[in-house]
DNA sequence: TATTGACAGTTCTAAAATAGAACTTATGGT
DNA sequence: ACCATAAGTTCTATTTTAGAACTGTCAATA
């Protein structure tokens, strides 16, 4: 499967591993959350090459993540900052940061800690049901059908049934 | 950087991304989440190569994060089955889907729908903080640095300030 | 006027990762 | 003996990434 074809298939999560499914888009997308915005900010904080940072600053703007601001003119000169679309990727850079806070760190401990200016606590971020707000757990969630789903989606039938049916459809 | 460097980091983010930012970890775990547990089914239902899903399974394994059950002898075979600290990836899969669902849909709408058992509703996953309730969004939320934090960590310090002192100091 | 430095990239080569297909091993069934 | 199932491994060609050097604009300085 080539790299691309990840943004036509139809699953949410394929197509936004197409968006943030490599090394550095969301460490990139981590120094946005934490207000960096140029180019040269980016290189000394991360240690990517220019090449891929310049790479995938390109994507991230064309997936219309980041925007490009005119900071200067002559020379122009932009920076990068997070649209709307951008800026609800934030939980899952936090479910993400939480589960290395939980399952990843070393003997010293959490490198962040998280204050909740609304309530002055340090907090942990919780998914809740937007219906009920009880805490989220696979084994409560039922998947089904919508309407943006293949025929014979993988969530329909196993991967085994299908091997079979396609043996005999084939 | 190396790949591998990413595991060191004092930070929780980039730990985590060592684990799944990559193209195919992520859509591992969506099938593993979906009830998909041995090799071949995982090849049909993702088209990875098996190459490739051999080496991503095995890192999953190193993780901690699946585990290989035998499920016969003769010839020996197994399937792998998420642990606890697999089941934990659950909210980084949801706000991945729920992102994708919101900015990545094409005019047929959603994939999947989710059902919350408990309430018997379709569901969103929202982020809410642990101690308020409240739901998160970037602008509310302040960092400290943490225990495991490092010196002249890129939270205390902008890049830019960082790159003159250490011009300064080289 | 020539030089230096800041900034945002681009270009180059070597190394590493990935795609795609074929092959291997172990076993059970016909 | 032959085929099928299952879980990999091995191979070559292509693509991606790492790392360093280079380019182009402009402002400030010597």
């Amino acid at each position: 499967m080539k790299w691309d074809a990840l943004e036509e298939e139809p699953c949410s999560l394929a197509r936004t591993v197409a968006v943030i499914g490599d090394r550095w888009s969301l460490l990139i997308l981590r120094e946005c959350f934490l207000r960096i915005r140029r180019f040269d900010d980016f290189q000394a904080s991360l240690g990517i090459t220019r090449h891929l940072l310049a790479d995938r600053l390109k994507k991230l703007v064309r997936f219309g993540v980041l925007r490009k601001i005119p900071y200067q003119e002559a020379p122009k000169r932009y920076e990068y900052i997070l649209t709307q679309k951008g800026l609800d990727l934030y939980p899952i850079i936090m479910s993400i940061v939480h589960w290395g806070n939980v399952h990843m760190v070393d003997a010293r401990g959490r490198p962040l800690l998280h204050e909740h200016k609304t309530c002055g606590k340090m907090f942990d971020p919780v998914m809740v049901c937007s219906e009920c707000g009880a805490p989220l757990s696979a084994k409560h969630v039922h998947v089904h059908p919508g309407p943006g789903a293949r025929k014979s989606s993988p969530v329909h039938a196993s991967a085994r049934e299908r091997t079979k049916r396609t043996a005999e459809q084939g």
